[in-house]
DNA sequence: CAGGCCCTTTCCGTCAGGCGGAAAGGGTGC
DNA sequence: GCACCCTTTCCGCCTGACGGAAAGGGCCTG
């Protein structure tokens, strides 16, 4: 059989993408069968991968990524920089509410979750870092797309929209009201949109006082602790502007 | 001409290799020299990598690491778990102290980065998530090598010990008694080792109460205010107790 | 304890797809 | 306008990647 119209180079991509949070580890046949590849092919590329470090073996002879990669990978400009500019602000917001404090950014119609803080007195959160979202499903992603280009809000607002629980706003008219309210006001919050337990109240990071929306800040607390958001909205708008100028500063000081 | 022995999944490798923290933008040419690849062939595996997400392009027309591989990455399960298990601590640590809080694993005779905590209080340091440095030249490499197989002591006690600073310790024999003392004692003050303007406090993380060592924790002060340290070890300890309980709960129900 | 099942590893002959030299294309600075 | 450098495309040759098959090994079941 030969149903191979794939380049060596993107066997390689293929067994790499087949790592993700919920299949951390995994065999050998796993990797076959995901990828579609003969079990020798499998065979040889994983075991170049793990001669170079890019996946490690465990004990029980399962497959999980490696420590190399991580390293290389943890060098991506787009969470570094942004990660090394924001995290101080962060941890500000942390130790003034000690809440869930989540830094995210868009990747087409999709928020991915960058940089996380929280703590022993946190609420337990489903997302976590490195992991994607719909950009309409959360407080978050409303703010990115908010500040995206036309074409993806009337692409993301064409779809149908998942509703996460019986609170979640899947009405595109509502919603589109929703994107022109975040547009006027700074700071948004989404009320138990994708989880019951939980609001969060979110804003937008720039590159520079007045420049392009790259991120998303946000606070995440109990539902039952609602109230609370209203007092957050301060501490949020000052880290947020902390953080749009502290990337002005590096963005220029790197041309 | 074809001084090529490397495998096509190899090729992948030696593109992603050549992104590190002091190069985490190059353009084709840089790539095509350091891999010692045809511009040819390294333009096409770099092209079937941008498609994949692997790499981004800059708008200068360089290219760096891209969010897709990150979030792979960022799933590897040595830094996730520990990233996890750790962070909460490390957050009490830090609202204790203000000063840098650091998790580092051992791969090798080398340390790596895998969290750091750091506000606007915290002194500046020269380290950073996800680089490599050789585990006797800081505090926390000491500690984690003192708990090594012995094989591993013994090779990196043979090599040359670099002197980072005037006080660095070089002479093999001291070494080999800081690291009886750091089995002994279960804290490790490192006295300006690295840098001569800090000093480090550093422990050992274990998987469970009394399982292996598998990181280290340490906090970063300025050498200025080294007596400071001395105050550091008692909550230090309670941080490393806390997290070597947490990892031991995980990795027990993990079975 | 034998038998069967499934996963992993190795081997090897075939042939497609990767390889790189060369040349065209495009941008910038002198 | 010319020269230089970087990027992109093209194409024919040939090598090294491919996968079927079989051996090896661990584990459960009857």
């Amino acid at each position: 059989m030969s149903a191979n119209r794939v380049s060596a180079a993107g066997k390689v991509l293929q067994v790499l993408a087949v790592f993700d949070r919920e299949h951390p580890a995994r065999t050998l046949s796993e990797i076959a069968q995901c990828t579609g590849l003969a079990v020798s092919t499998a065979h040889r590329v994983v075991a170049e991968l793990a001669a170079w470090g890019a996946l490690e073996r465990a004990e029980d002879g399962s497959w999980h990524v490696g420590l190399r990669l991580w390293e290389v990978a943890s060098g991506c400009p787009r969470t570094q920089i942004l990660r090394d500019a924001a995290l101080p602000f962060m941890q500000d917001l942390y130790e003034a509410t000690h809440e869930n404090i989540q830094l995210a950014v868009r990747e087409g119609t999709e928020l991915v979750f960058v940089e996380r803080i929280a703590g022993h007195r946190s609420v337990e959160l489903l997302t976590m870092v490195g992991t994607r979202f719909p950009v309409a499903s959360t407080g978050m992603g409303r703010v990115l797309l908010a500040h995206a280009p036309r074409e993806f809000q009337e692409e993301v607002l064409a779809a149908p929209l998942r509703a996460w629980t019986p609170y979640t706003v899947t009405d595109p008219r509502t919603l589109r009201a929703q994107l022109d309210l975040i547009r006027r006001e700074q700071v948004f919050v989404s009320d138990r949109q994708l989880s019951e337990s939980t609001v969060a109240v979110a804003a937008p990071v720039r590159t520079g006082r007045a420049g392009p929306v790259g991120a998303a800040l946000g606070i995440v607390v109990a539902a039952r602790g609602a109230e609370r958001a209203r007092g957050l909205r301060e501490p949020l708008l000052r880290a947020v502007h902390g953080i749009s100028e502290e990337l002005g500063r590096r963005a220029r000081t790197a041309l």
